[in-house]
DNA sequence: TTGACAACATACCGGGTAGTATGTTCATCA
DNA sequence: TGATGAACATACTACCCGGTATGTTGTCAA
């Protein structure tokens, strides 16, 4: 029988694994990023990483589900809130900006699996997982879309085309994982400031009104 | 002396192999295309793409270069246009994403460039070629930049932090490049249909004024 | 007609990498 | 205290891919 010991540190030489090879994927991408860098970013040598997952495929599979999980866990205070949609999409989008900065390695993995096709070598095991993975995806932004079709029939939002409004939207809210660089001395104040910054531009995008308060 | 018919097979030749890789390199990103993948996809074998190229870099570097040539040429004609700097951005941005649309396989090519870290295996040559051309691409966004700094000068947009807000414009006008999907009997009107949506949605994140032409 | 060369195709080589097989160490427990 | 297995490290294999070396075919000029 495992020891609450064991199980800890093992599950921490997990965790240390994978926040290892999202900081790889996100600067080299998936393919560009081999199993010796994940283990030379972590001091460490192949086996230790082939002795908790099976395959480079797994470990990017369960990345991009942890991403998820978090940004989840993020909007869920919001999610079923009441009152207009718009204040609640507001909630969201700045709960899930802030979550694109503080976790971007993880969220630049999301990515890479969005844009990526998984091909010839993956088993079909894998490619169900994945399809399983980008449908959880897919739910997320639903409660996005839903978000802004209520707005829009409030009166809040105006906006001519669903879908496209819909992309830009996420691109907007999204961006930061493509351009934040973490500063020195960095605060908590200073990545909200910049997540506010972000939702007001996708707010402004998705035609909600200003009420007097130009910057 | 070569004819003239012999340079243009030539040219049509060396420019398909363009038209296939920037095709590759959009579906699948550089290092997981290889050349066979593009020999393939036209119809023929590395041999023809080793007798007009010297190395994958070389053909990605060309792509890149010619993407950026055809944004250069779509904005021309508005570069130094009179009149207010918002006007000019409109017409700018309206030019650049119909471009990001008509030319989507060339600009992505020049984001996955963007995104990319050429490491270890390029030769310094090639590095220095690379340099040249992420020059030439910051060089294109900051007329950009510098329309937006001049527009919320003369009162016409409202933005707090500039590059902040500048990050926002691109991945907006850019974003195209991902969600943009070609559809059946689509007609150029259609294609500029979009094109205003995202330059109004861009407009708007730059806190432009809207003269009561809410859709 | 023939020699030369462009425009490819084919065959091959070497380096890098995912995955495996096999040690090695150390804590735990009977 | 000795056996057992978790948690790694080391050594090795098979394969893919960029690049090269070499063959083949058609065209054109003299």
């Amino acid at each position: 029988m495992a020891s609450g010991l064991r199980d800890q540190s093992m599950e921490s030489s997990r965790g240390d694994i994978l926040d290892a090879a999202a900081n790889c994927f996100m600067e080299r991408g998936y393919t560009e990023t081999s199993i010796d860098d994940v283990a030379r970013s972590l001091g460490a040598t192949k086996g230790r990483i082939y002795h908790h997952y099976r395959s480079k495929a797994d470990i990017f599979a369960e990345v991009f589900r942890i991403g998820m999980d978090m940004n989840y866990a993020a909007i869920e205070p919001f999610r079923n809130m009441g009152g207009p949609a718009a204040l609640r999409w507001q909630k969201m989008a700045f709960a899930h900006a802030v979550q694109m900065v503080v976790t971007k390695p993880y969220q630049r993995t999301v990515w890479v699996g969005v844009k990526m096709h998984l091909r010839g070598a993956t088993t079909p095991e894998q490619r169900s997982v994945f399809e399983e993975l980008l449908n959880y995806r897919t739910e997320y932004a639903n409660v996005f879309r839903e978000a802004i079709i209520q707005g829009r029939q409030d009166g809040d939002f105006h906006f001519d085309d669903l879908s496209i409004t819909n992309q830009l939207m996420f691109v907007t809210l999204n961006s930061p994982i493509f351009w934040y660089a973490p500063r020195a001395g960095e605060t908590r104040a200073d990545i909200e400031y910049l997540a506010a910054q972000v939702v007001t531009a996708a707010y402004r995008g998705l035609g909600g009104e200003e009420k007097g308060k130009r910057p």
